[in-house]
DNA sequence: TGTACCTGGT
């Protein structure tokens, strides 16, 4: 019976499969037995097709868990989307006199990451100390990572420099450490430095300059570890697309779509989602709605739907945006915040005021609390159509001090529907809350120029000057035949300047012969 | 039985 239930788990492979053999382990009283209750409790918990809460209420039934349950049970949870579940299972550890080891301490970590959770994370550290594992490779590593995802780099690289030894993965955790503090330089420090480097290594100095937003670096490193480094997979993908997006690369993001495919790279969802995110942001709609629509709703998650909306919403496609959501409530796919902030830019887009609303309530009657970003969208979308009494009034009303962007917002809309008086008040509190950002004095100094009050408007400028702050120039960037272009105001340094702008002469006619044309229509049509 | 890279926009 033993050997035959032994056999039966070693060759189990599918969920339901392990739900048959845990009806006859329960059946035959044998489930408490801890060699095949940790077996059972381990791919419950962990493996591919894991359902954590199943392993947890497995767990409870257990008379007596031993150390192997709770660490199976804290590695699942790590992983799973309640990390903090952790921290519950280790406290019910402790208060049952079990002892953790070795195995514990990387997962508990995890979750502190995951969580951003500085206290908790410390706290972990500091029983390491005292438990003697201290010089643990897997659990330096993991305390580094742990450091780095929640902010504290300089612990890290302390924790770093003071082990005895270590492998690729502490260098990998190091470089991640400074890539999300967004020290560039730091970050290609560990990288050059680093004795072996792997696909983990380049992703993450990708990734890096990514958050940066040095997306031009990003797609230099990757040409770099096509020529030099180890075979990307879908983790560089991801963070390589991205970029493409934010540089508006179409071309050479349709390529990383064919590498993708021709590396028979996995199209994960993560993975689906950045191809989604790259056409529908770089202007190819129908190429982001096939592959959106080619996944059975069954494997998709909010995150994709969020990319479909938000993309539509950015080209101010309010009603194909309002009606993939449409799509999503009818699937029963819950939205979380972001979904909301998708809606309400493209109701901003859009003019839908009253919709705007619906959404911003919804977000607490979805048991969620907006952010500032969501006051922030719902300003926006009062601001440009011209509401800025009650713009104002919900900015009075946010239950957190008004972040810049929520001002901004405000501002904008006050300039754009001339109320100038109410654009200088906005304009001079956002100097005072954002005095390192170029673009404050700029906006405060364009309101005194509108209403020729040029001694202001200097003034603006020189209090920006004598304060250190330098205006950087705006630009925007077109990509022909997959090379990016990047032009300035005024900009006279391409070699072909001249074609360039006499094709912006014939694009503005084109526009005004257009806009001739619907005014014409739209005369046609009142008389009717 | 363990550690590292990824999917909204500002």
């Amino acid at each position: 019976m033993v050997e035959c239930f032994r056999a039966l788990l070693d060759n189990c492979n599918s969920w339901s499969h392990l739900k048959q053999i845990h009806a006859l382990l329960t059946t035959s009283g044998l489930s408490k037995t801890d060699p095949f209750s940790w077996k059972f409790l381990s791919f419950a918990a962990t493996s591919a097709s894991s359902d954590i809460n199943y392993a947890h209420r497995f767990f409870l039934q257990l008379s007596n868990p031993q150390l192997f349950h709770y660490n199976a049970l804290i590695r699942g949870f790590a992983n799973s989307n309640n990390p903090a579940k952790c921290f519950l299972i280790f406290a019910e550890m402790l208060l049952n006199a079990v002892v953790p080891d070795y195995l514990t301490y990387p997962f508990l970590a995890k979750a502190a990451a995951r969580l951003s959770d500085r206290k908790a994370g410390g706290c972990l550290h500091a029983r390491v100390l005292r438990s003697g594992l201290a010089s643990d490779l897997f659990i330096c590593n993991s305390f580094i990572h742990m450091y780095g995802s929640v902010g504290e780099v300089a612990s890290a690289r302390k924790l770093f420099d003071e082990m005895p030894m270590r492998n690729f993965v502490s260098w990998n955790s190091m470089l991640d450490g400074y890539a999300k503090s967004g020290d560039v330089s730091l970050m290609r420090q560990v990288f050059d430095q680093m004795p072996e480097r792997d696909v983990v290594s380049w992703s993450a100095l990708i990734d890096g300059y990514v958050k940066d937003g040095d997306h031009k670096e990003a797609m230099a490193v990757f040409e770099a570890m096509k020529a030099e480094g180890p075979k990307a997979n879908d983790v560089t993908m991801v963070s390589v697309l991205c970029a493409c997006s934010h540089l508006g690369a179409l071309e050479q993001g349709s390529a990383m779509h064919q590498y993708i495919a021709e590396e028979r790279l996995p199209l994960t969802l993560a993975l689906r989602t950045s191809l989604v995110d790259m056409y529908v942001k770089c202007g190819a709609v129908n190429e982001a709605l096939v592959l959106f629509h080619e996944v059975s709703a069954r494997k998709t998650d909010v995150l994709l739907w969020n990319a479909m909306i938000g993309g539509l919403a950015t080209h101010g496609l309010t009603s194909e945006a309002l009606g993939i959501y449409a799509e999503m409530q009818d699937l029963g796919i819950r939205p979380d915040e972001i979904t909301y902030l998708c809606l309400m830019s493209a109701c901003a887009h859009g003019g839908l005021v009253d919709e705007a609303w619906g959404y911003f309530k919804s977000i607490t009657r979805d048991g969620m609390v907006p952010k500032s970003e969501h006051y922030a969208c719902m300003v926006d979308v009062l601001a440009r159509a011209g509401r800025l009494e009650e713009a104002c009034q919900l900015v009075c009303e946010m239950p957190m001090e008004p972040t810049p962007s929520t001002l901004g917002a405000l501002l904008n809309g006050c300039i754009n529907h001339r109320e100038f008086d109410l654009a200088e008040i906005v304009g001079k509190r956002l100097v005072e809350l954002d005095p390192a950002h170029d673009g404050r004095y700029v906006g405060l100094s364009n309101v005194y120029a509108v209403v020729r009050r040029w001694d202001k408007a200097r003034s603006t400028r020189e209090a920006m000057e004598s304060r250190g702050v330098r205006k950087s120039p705006g630009y925007s960037c077109v990509e022909v035949y997959g090379v990016l272009h990047r032009f300035t105001a005024h900009d006279k340094a391409h070699p072909e300047i001249e074609e360039i702008y006499m094709m912006l002469v014939v694009i503005g006619e084109e526009i005004k012969f257009k806009s001739d044309d619907s005014e014409r229509q739209d005369f046609v049509s009142s008389l009717n």
